[in-house]
Order: structure tokens, then C-alpha cells, then sequence
DNA sequence: ATGAAAGCGCTAACAC
DNA sequence: GTGTTAGCGCTTTCAT
């Protein structure tokens, strides 16, 4: 990489000289401006990423700490955020936590040593179940900002972009109930995670609100074979009408078990999963999702962070921002 | 954060001495190192990576540069790519090049001003199409070592981890017509790329082959309603036994498709398809699978470069990597 | 055993 | 209009 020491040198001029007419000061004289542009131009001359950082003691970088790139709604936040960071100017470096704790805290650890001016992450799952937040106050405290995004840690002071998890649980499990659906099963291999919960919970209010039925939880480990559980659990529970899927796997299983034994969807039975596009363009017939908008998700994180690195001696104060899902209605219901 | 100045200020030494007793260095005296030691730990010192890699000239990060993090084949690799590389600690750094060759060469440009030690990349849809290879030449001649993975560009020297398309896709063709199938199709949504290219041709050499059948293919657009694409040719073509897919998608819905008229599968239809795991326990029956093992991918590309960065001044020969494919062999077939 | 000084590449305040 | 200098945080050579 060509320095402004070698292209001053070559020039006859000193560094200042060059490094000022590269960035127009009004100063240095038209004719050597050019003169230097051009021996600029030639040797592809960029700037030093690292010198700068170093100078203007920001990196321009943002710490991305997600708990599993292999989960399509983590990755398409993470496609938002990479989009919405490159628009002004940011990189991402990206750390994955693989719902460890350990490796959460490890991952805040090693980019807290100047190599990122903040943090956007979703928690990881032990994270969460252990209910520790230290490592997250430390790092906020050292003057690093944090967004946090889906799974988030309410006792911590920062940013924050949730999904409306208990409303739109209700809501979709209301609009079963509009369809006349008399046993609506909920699905889940979340029971860790808060989002989780809340959608349960909101199932379970949309349900005990009937004051008519009482409501249906399976639940599915991760080590679980998800087929055999959710086959064995609709061969006992031969009346499930509805079902309501937390992700993606549940609701797509479940649909094609219910085809498979050989219920008419939505005829039989309806079902509605939190859900990608691409998953409801998948099965036959194509499943009404809940959208989360990952992306935008993304987006609005990468901009709070980004407003905060960018105001950084006035104080604002932390925002939850909330990114409201959307039913798609498909044919897997009426 | 706490850097050297201020420690040496606070216990009355000078800089030198700080970093010294800090890197174990055998001038310092044991008294010394120890006060150092405790006022470090005390403030939770971390030497600032900006300076260090300015003052090394290298930043320990690799740029990753992908054409879709949606893809779960190329969000695995990440993976892989991210834990090998955070093993020998580099970080990485990820851009998304949305298949567009000036996303890419942009990507390029802006990590090539030394914020990177090193690509990890796999080429855009555009940029084998339009068979652009200039970016790449130019960064290299930087010094800055590229590897590519999967989509590669056969005339860079560099170093390549790349897939046994063509024989997979020939083998698994074999499998079926070892199952008698007499009319197997090819379904692919992946025309424009290379891996795309190599496994039509699989597919079509093993049933030229047998001297009896006519290849079959079916290419869908990125753009179409796939589910009707295929249910239309499924509906026209009605003797089809057996289903080479190049993408999951194709192949999830081929199944689907199948059973959704009918078929018996895997009595009267085989499905075998590139897919994941995951794909393949949402599909009932389970799908038969070729599988990539995208996180050796990864791995690969990572220890490729990490052993490039860690020899540089030894030119070493360019190297291909050849990461072979597994036949998974699940419900979907006999 | 400790410290001073140079230098990585850059910017900017301050000479001249 | 151009150059000198200091400094960002660190390592390392060379004095002392």
C-alpha cells in the first residue's frame, strides 16, 4: 500500500503538503492540489484504515454478536445490519456466540480492545437462562454502546428492538379461533429463550379468553427427533384443528405431518408459524406466516447504534424500539 | 479505556517499562513486573488493537465477502470460516455482495485500504456471468491473498476450496438409475453459476450413459413462482420417477409436489437434492441428501489463509482444495 | 534494570 | 502556500 510519505517524497513536497491537498484544504495551491491528485490517482492511494482509527481513536466498525448464523431470522437481522452499517460508512465484524454464555462474553471481550465502537447482539440462549448481565453493563461502562435486538436483557441500560412476540401470538391465535377452531395446539422448541415465552403467553391469553377451552403446549427439545414428537403428539390428540408454531421448524413439520395423515390443510386444520417468505413458499399448501421483519430489525438497530456513536458527547436517552410482525395469510389457513 | 501512558504515570515509571513488564520481558526487575501487573489487572488493561496493528502492519481480521447470507449453504461456511479463523485469533470482517459485481468489487476496494490481512470469498452470480476477475487480480497484486470457495474463478491463481459438483451430482444420478428409475429430472434454480454448470453436467453424463434415456432438465428463475413451475412440468411430464434437484428449494418442493399428487415417494418418485439436515427433516419422508459439509468449507478457506498470512515472506504454490460431498441417504429414496 | 527515542500512517495546530 | 511538529498507543532498539 502506497503511503502519503512515499507519494510526498516522490513529489518533492512534505506529508502535510499532500495529505492536505487530498482533502481539498483550502490552503495548498490549485496547481499542486492537481499535481498530487494525480500521483494520488495513479499509485491508487487509499487512506490507512488503521492509521486513521488509530488517529481519530474510532474505528468505524460495529460488533455484531449473534447466537447462530444458521438460524435464518438471526441471519436476515444480520443482513439488515450489514446493509444499514454500509450506508454509513461501517463495517461489521461479525462474532457468534453458539447460545454460550462463555463465548458471548469471550467474543464482547476481545473486540472491547479498540476494535469496534459498539455493539448490536441478541443474547445468547444460556445467556438468558442464567439471567447474567454483567459483562454487558461492564462493556457500556467502558464507553462501548450496545444495541440489543429480539432477545434482550430488560435490566440492562441501552438500546433495544423487540418484536411485538406477545400481540402477535394473540392475534394469530385469535384469528384461528375466528375460524371456528375448537383445539389450537401451541408449538415450540423455544422454552429458553424470552421470545419464547412471550409467545406462549400470548397464546395462552387468546385461549383462556375463550373460557371454553383450555389451552395445548408441545413442546420440543433441541436433541428431540421433532417428526417422531410431533407425528406421536397428533396421533394421540386426533382433534387438533389449529396449530400455532414459535419457529419455523415446528409449523412445517407439523403441517406436513397433518397432510401426511392425511387432514385437508386448511380444510382440517390451520397453521400458523413465525416464519421466513421462503419457508411458506416451501410446503404444500403454503403456510400463513408471522413475519418478523428481520431485516428492518436489523436496520433500526444499526441506526440507533449508529445515532449514538454519532452524538456521543450528548447523553440520549436509551430507546425500545418496537418492530411490529405481520400475519400473512396463506393457505394454510381459511 | 487505560492505556500504557497512564499506567506508567500512575506507578512512576516510564512507557517502555510498562509494555516491557507487560510482554514478560527478562530486563524488567520481578518487583516491577509485579506492581505493573497489579495496576493493569486492577484497570482491566487491554492493549489497544488499533496501534498494534498499526505498528505491525497487519490487523489478525480477514474479509469474508459472500453473495447471500439467506443461503443457508453460504451462511454454514461463515460459520465455519468465523470459528476456524476466531481459533487462531483473527476476527472477520463480513460483506454481502447481494450477487452484484460492483457490491463486490466494492467490498474489495473498501477492506483493501488495511483493514483486512486477507479475502475469503465466493464470486457473485454477476461476476461469473460476466467473467470479471480484474478486482481480484489488482487486490492480490496488493498483497493482499485471496481465497475462494465454491464459485471460484478458475483463471486467478489463488487458493480455492471448491466442491466435487460434477461427480456428486453423477453419482447420485447413478443411485437412481440403480433404483430403475427410467425418467429422472434435473431441477435447478442455479443457471447462472458454476456449481449450477458442473452439476447439470453430472446429471446429464450419467444418464448419456446409459444410452436409453434423454436428459430432463427443468430450470426455474430466481423471479418465478417455483411451486407452479413444478407442479405444471410434474403435471405435463407425468412418468417422472426420480428427481436430481441443485438446490434445496427445488428439491423440498419436488417432494412436496410429489406426494401432493399422489406419488408414493420413494415407491414411484426418488428425491435427491443439495440440501441441509435441517432441510431434510422437514420433509416427509425425509429427504435423501448431498451434502456440501459447508463448515469444512469454511475451515479450510480459513486455514488456507491463515497459513498464507502466517508465511508470507515464502511464496507457496497455490492450492485447490477439494472438500467432497456425502451422499445422505434418507426416506426419500429406496 | 530502566528510560529515551524512533516509527507505524495519518491529521491538524502552528510556524514561516 | 508550504513545512514542521506533535500526537494517537504501541513495540523495540539503543542508550544509560
Amino acid at each position: 500500500m502506497v503511503t502519503l510519505k512515499q507519494l510526498a517524497k516522490e513529489l518533492n513536497v512534505s506529508i502535510s503538503t499532500v495529505s492536505k491537498a487530498l482533502n481539498n484544504s483550502e490552503e495548498i495551491g490549485e496547481e499542486t492540489v492537481k499535481r498530487v491528485k494525480e500521483l494520488a490517482e495513479l499509485y491508487n492511494y487509499k487512506p490507512n484504515k488503521v492509521a486513521l482509527s488509530l488517529k481519530q481513536n474510532k474505528t468505524k466498525t460495529i460488533g455484531v454478536i449473534i447466537p447462530d448464523i444458521l438460524n435464518h431470522f438471526l441471519a436476515k437481522v444480520l443482513f439488515g445490519v450489514e446493509r444499514e452499517a454500509t450506508k454509513y460508512g461501517y463495517n461489521i465484524i461479525t462474532c457468534i456466540s453458539n447460545e454460550s454464555l462463555e463465548q458471548e462474553k469471550e467474543s464482547l471481550r476481545l473486540l472491547a480492545n479498540g476494535s469496534v465502537d459498539g455493539f448490536i447482539l441478541c443474547l445468547a440462549e444460556e445467556t438468558q437462562v442464567k439471567n447474567e448481565i454483567e459483562h454487558f453493563k461492564k462493556t457500556i461502562s467502558q464507553g462501548l454502546p450496545i444495541v440489543m435486538f429480539d432477545r434482550v436483557a430488560h435490566d440492562v441500560l441501552c438500546d433495544k428492538v423487540i418484536v411485538d412476540d406477545f400481540d402477535a401470538t394473540y392475534n394469530a391465535t385469535k384469528s384461528l379461533l375466528l375460524e371456528k377452531r375448537k383445539n389450537i395446539v401451541f408449538i415450540s422448541t423455544l422454552d429458553g429463550i424470552s421470545v419464547g415465552k412471550l409467545r406462549e403467553r400470548g397464546y395462552r391469553k387468546a385461549i383462556l379468553e375463550t373460557n371454553t377451552f383450555e389451552p395445548l403446549v408441545l413442546k420440543i427439545k433441541k436433541k428431540d427427533d421433532q417428526q417422531k414428537k410431533i407425528m406421536s403428539f397428533f396421533k394421540k390428540n386426533t382433534t387438533i384443528d389449529g396449530v400455532i408454531a414459535a419457529d419455523s421448524s415446528s409449523g412445517i413439520i407439523a403441517l406436513n405431518t397433518g397432510v401426511k395423515l392425511g387432514l385437508k390443510v386448511p380444510k382440517n386444520m390451520s397453521v400458523i408459524a413465525y416464519a421466513s417468505k421462503s419457508d411458506s413458499f416451501h410446503t404444500i399448501p403454503k403456510l400463513t406466516t408471522i413475519r418478523q421483519h428481520a431485516k428492518e430489525i436489523g436496520a433500526n438497530a444499526a441506526q440507533l447504534l449508529i445515532n449514538r456513536l454519532q452524538n456521543k458527547s450528548i447523553e440520549i436517552d436509551v430507546k425500545t424500539k418496537i418492530v411490529k410482525t405481520t400475519l400473512i395469510k396463506s393457505k394454510s389457513t381459511l
